[in-house]
DNA sequence: TTGCGCAAGTTAAACGTTTAACTAGGATTA
DNA sequence: TAATCCTAGTTAAACGTTTAACTTGCGCAA
């Protein structure tokens, strides 16, 4: 037989809502009945039933967590430790993760998850870029939203971002504090915002350190942020400047093509020329040089999003709409002070 | 205000009860009383509270799913393909899977995943190896459990397995099929079941085809099945026998690394030798040339562990144990006939 | 004609919580 | 001293299902 609240109330000499008031931290309970309460439960090893607590509540005491497919199964587990991070988070908040995927061709008569579709989540959570169609048809249910890692094109919604201009400003500012001017920024294509703002990082920081921004030293060609690409822009960048002594590149996997071109010429790193990366990928480690790079903190990127959501659920009337975490400067070998 | 089952039974001009009965596919219902009744659940748009449900029934209609950290965050998406399997599979069988990982330090007095102490799940799918001592405590709860890709060393469990030895049969007949006699086996530890396996499945079919098993054609020394030791191995197997014209790798990543081995002392792939690996990696697309191998259907694994746990938790008494999901010969370009 | 069995429903209790409305008694105010 | 307000609880209804037990009507055997 499951203990429930009745038994906790009998043991503790209370009556059941005294019970339900204890455990829903009501502050109508003195300490004295409150510990009484709390040790009958103890004692008991007494967990409420959540269909129970549903029924009467309309809550579900769940959370979805939609990403798409191919994120998912990225072979770099970056939405992997998100989610990671919302488990962890949902704990401390008492709530459950239901994962789904979405293939990315999701279309607009494509069927929504299920837990939208069978009201199954008190709130949820999309992480990376998703079809807007899917935004669209998620709207009409009425279900708090909180994007991560995303800025959707339409509506209103809170956010969970990397705050990526201060980390261009931290890269870049490293490369400044080490003696290097002529500093080259390796970017993809500035409509993703991340790379926009890495970029705004980049030329604040010169200017506060009255270095000229050129735009003979500024790469933002490449349709993908990818480790190819890295190598030809490197390439390109290096025919127009023969002085370049820094890069700093917009993301890791940048780094590693641009670190690929420069072995294949000859050029030591960080010998002849550093080099700051973004991300912080699990491969960095087997790296030769081992790469200097700006750490997005992935767990947190969740563990907000759970607490932003949680806000939202409980209590509607909330101002917060946009959280930045803040990212960290990891200095391997990949850079040096110039000689 | 939500739509209930009240609602449904009066549209269709029965009892509440009925509707039920309608619901849980219970034969009591005539067929004409079905339809009225399922016409009246789609014009509603009608789905039933999970909460209420599980309130009386005392089910959860939740399955926990649990992996070790670093499984799940592995670059290699394995285990998260298995999951959406299992994701896949429970919207057939009307569950919601709740994920969870645990550190792979687990220990004996580290708490239980929470969908475990909170009693929130009505069965548990444990994919990969996992800490003995979580199956102990795990064991005490009475709660179904199935594994996959695992064979605990205790108790009395269902299983989901790939078919090892069917696999390694497959793989050693192809290169046969194409003409090959000398044909090595590029192991790891034997203690693991899975390379054992496939280790059996390359012995059968030798000696099906009266090729004689050559204790110098069989490295299994490699303490884990890596790229880095199939590298080694493959030099070993090679400094051995001159006549090697074939290879099967007990997993493609030992497969790549004897590739690398290969092309690095200059014998052309397929066409000095061939090689065969297992698994089926994502990675392998981009190899040069594309490696011919075993596909394991990680979402078959993943289906059938939903499929068995649920046979488990409506009809106790089910024979089954184990299911072997088969796996299938990819043929590339690293295999060819010999000349 | 009576009695029985069966098919196809219905009735109503039960599941374990939360919470609005109520209460008892002490403290504060007028 | 009487009226009022708090504080710290209690009572009981409600949430939306499932299901055991009951009912009704019909066909069939004796």
């Amino acid at each position: 037989m499951k203990i429930t609240i009745k038994d906790v109330a009998k043991k503790a000499g209370v009556s059941t809502a005294t019970v339900s008031l204890v455990i829903t931290n009501n502050s109508r309970i003195s300490q004295d009945t409150r510990k009484k309460v709390l040790k009958a439960i103890k004692d008991l090893d007494y967990t409420p039933s959540r269909s129970a607590r549903g029924l009467v509540s309309k809550k579900t005491g769940n959370l979805g967590f939609i990403l798409t497919d191919d994120h998912f199964l990225r072979t770099e587990p970056f939405y992997t430790r998100i989610f990671l991070g919302t488990e962890f988070a949902a704990h401390v908040h008492d709530f459950y993760i239901l994962l789904t995927t979405l293939p990315n061709t999701f279309s607009i008569d494509d069927p929504l998850p299920r837990f939208v579709r069978e009201k199954n989540v008190d709130g949820i959570i999309i992480a990376g870029k998703v079809p807007t169609t899917l935004i669209q048809k998620l709207e009409k249910y009425k279900i708090p939203l909180v994007f991560i890692d995303y800025v959707p094109p339409m509506g209103e919604f809170p956010i969970v971002l990397m705050d990526n201009i201060s980390g261009g400003e931290t890269a870049t500012k490293h490369l400044i504090d080490l003696g290097h001017k002529n500093i080259a920024f390796l970017g993809g294509d500035v409509q993703h915002p991340s790379i926009a703002d890495r970029l705004v990082g980049y030329k604040r920081m010169l200017e506060k350190h009255n270095i000229t921004v050129s735009s003979k030293l500024i790469s933002t060609g490449s349709p993908e942020p990818i480790k190819e690409e890295g190598y030809k822009a490197m390439k390109s960048l290096l025919s127009k400047n023969n002085n370049i002594s820094a890069v700093f590149a917009c993301n890791d996997a940048m780094a590693l093509g641009a670190m690929q071109y420069l072995k294949d010429i000859g050029i030591d790193v960080p010998g002849k020329i550093s080099i700051v990366g973004f991300d912080d990928i699990e491969s960095n480690i087997f790296l030769n040089p081992p790469l200097t790079t700006i750490r997005v903190p992935k767990i947190d990127l969740g563990v907000e999003a759970v607490k932003l959501l949680s806000e939202r659920i409980t209590n509607k009337n909330i101002a917060r709409k946009k959280v930045l975490v803040p990212v960290e400067l990891i200095i391997r070998e990949s850079t040096r002070k110039i000689s």
